[in-house]
DNA sequence: GATGAATGAGATTTCATTCAT
DNA sequence: AATGAATGAAATCTCATTCAT
């Protein structure tokens, strides 16, 4: 294995356990040494791999979107003889399963975009701070970070040509939606650190079901 | 005025601040020395009423439901002359009004949520620690923190006996997804910072009202 | 005794020590913690006086000037029936023997000055960074730190005029010759660490004596 | 080129790229990185070659007395036509100029000496530790410190005694002074930064002319 | 009731140095 | 010889909380 392998290796593993304790904790109540511990190796190897605690978090920022990502176009390859509705439909719910299973990602790719969309208020309102925009991560999850709209967008396009999705709507309209409902399923079910069944009386599956089937009903046509 | 009232008028005052204090900068951003700036007092007197920065949260907590459940009771007694659908979308409308207005509280009453629903799993994600629960406004809070599920459950109930709301579907289940709604809209919106007119292209007062309509024909007969 | 004598008064007492281990150690050498020790409080306590190991730098860098200029206030007063020559020799012997004494303020003040002089040149070369130069104390320093010049300056000024001190020369240069002087006697004389009394085999006293001596023949008229 | 001559060019590398580090940056805001990083080799490489910062500042050290003492040498020995006073003036000149030339020259000889003279007495005031005495460079600069004094003091003894330099003045103290005015001249000019041409509205060449003069009218007889 | 001085337990980050390869 | 990953011992600074007055 080469140096180059074998540095992303290590970062990745570093990333791997990162993920875990801050989805565990919180990014704030995670301390590097949390990490560093579990990893059996020393805070400073941390930093020598990541150069700060807020970038070793938009690491896994960039990770969540890659993964996201690469959902999208699995999802999309795997539905290319269904028509739009349904690969759309198969979108949201490989996104809602993604959710449910990476928690963590969720609240990255949330905190990202709204840090992008509320930035210049000066303070430091969010885990991250305006430094940060100097982080080789920031620079990198910038540039993908309009990724997955873009690729959905493109398949709600596809189903209001072939039919199968009401025109009237913008495919941002759609997205917007669908997303604001996986961050609410998201945070209502709590999935980093519950697995309970139910909430409110409702199965979590269940809810899940009615999310997409209703989601189906809003957009086809 | 008596003891008691000067009292409460004085924590009322503190709460008025923080609640301010820990919209623009969040809960661990927000020193308690910063709220007593504003408030041109002493740190030691805000530990005189509340007794932890946490416990200030859940009174800040408190005065949420406190106000979401007036606000809900408001809205059903003006909507006592219409139907179940057309006061639950008045209750949906309200509620999402409330939260672009006081992001601070549709924060702190998810968190309470979570933190109920997922406690006891060791973590500390949450705002909130274990000890919390023995506070006075934690106590005040669980006893009222059901009824805005509660009396508007009541309303789709009614509803559907009217006909006007479609049966099938749980109540909870419905509400369940409009606060998942209300919470991602609030999120990605980010309420708390930015007063940004548009998300992706799309303009929010645009998106609120795709919202309610998108939910009226989901629960409509 | 009032509030704030009670305040300036610790902060007095934190500048007492915090001076003598600054001269024994050094400024990168010192700990906060090693001042905290030897006043028998918390580092806490002394961030709370002064906001950064620099501001309290800056503080007694503000001491060594606020001093300085009182002892030449002090000399001058003394000699005033003496001529422009003898009061001018009354300070240099007067500073000097400051520097001997108060090692770190000589020191201080000598890295004020070459901060101010070449300051922006973006790098941290000196102790001070430029965030400095938003502490209170520093800009107290700034308002003082020409005063030394100046009133020396003056007396050089009386001692050309009533013939004492000959001409052709730019007052200033007197001074800063022998501010140079005092400085490099101060280096090398290490007056920080050693009492010793000679160096290169010359008596430090008498080598004292030679500098004042030389520089009044180099002066006067 | 054999293998002592292609070890000693490497380390010569490394010294000549450490020196203007160190020079800008200050010995303890220098870090090893910056100093490999400029040679384009790796940290451990440069303790390879010297096992220490603090060996690695000797070693610049050493070079800064081999080349003043050169220096004092060839000017020496272009004024071997011309009296002891004029020598020692042009010895004098010839280090002010290496002094504001090599700011950093004049920095290490002054610790050096100081940490010899003051050495013992328990405090870490210098960059230099007592551990440091073992290193080679060290002792390699303790045999040739006195070399300066030494062959300049032989030149003001053929001043007196060619009638050119006054008696009754010891040449240590003559030599003591000379440095003093370099130091001071150095400090106040701080020509590891600047290049500011004025100083307290004084032109710096002005002033190293002053100095000059008034150094020959102090020895001369 | 109110103040603000004092505390102390961290948290992030830095960096000289070591060492396996 | 050279590398660069790894360490670990600090050091600065923060802040919720306490408490004497």
């Amino acid at each position: 294995m080469n140096k180059v392998d074998k540095r992303s290796l290590k970062e990745s593993n570093i990333i791997d356990v990162a993920e875990k304790v801050f989805a565990k904790r919180g990014f704030d109540n995670t301390k590097m040494e949390d990490i560093a511990a579990v990893l059996g190796i020393s805070k400073g190897t941390i930093y020598f791999y990541f150069n700060s605690k807020e970038n070793l978090y938009m690491a896994i920022t960039y990770r969540a979107y890659e993964q996201l990502i690469s959902l999208f176009h699995r999802t999309i390859h795997e539905s290319k003889d269904l028509n739009g509705l349904e690969t759309v439909m198969n979108i949201m719910r490989a996104f809602m399963d993604f959710s449910e299973e990476h928690y963590i990602y969720g609240e990255a790719m949330l905190n990202y975009y709204s840090f992008v969309r509320t930035t210049g208020q000066g303070a430091k309102l969010n885990k991250l701070t305006e430094g940060m925009k100097d982080s080789l991560y920031y620079q990198k999850v910038m540039s993908i970070q309009g990724t997955p709209v873009e690729i959905t967008v493109k398949e709600i396009m596809r189903g209001v040509e072939d039919g199968s999705i009401r025109t009237g709507v913008k495919p941002q309209m759609i997205y917007l939606n669908a997303w604001a409902l996986v961050i609410g399923f998201m945070k209502l079910n709590d999935t980093a650190v519950s697995k309970k069944q139910t909430i409110m009386k409702i199965n979590v599956q269940d809810w899940k079901q009615y999310i997409l089937e209703e989601t189906r009903n809003m957009i086809k046509s």
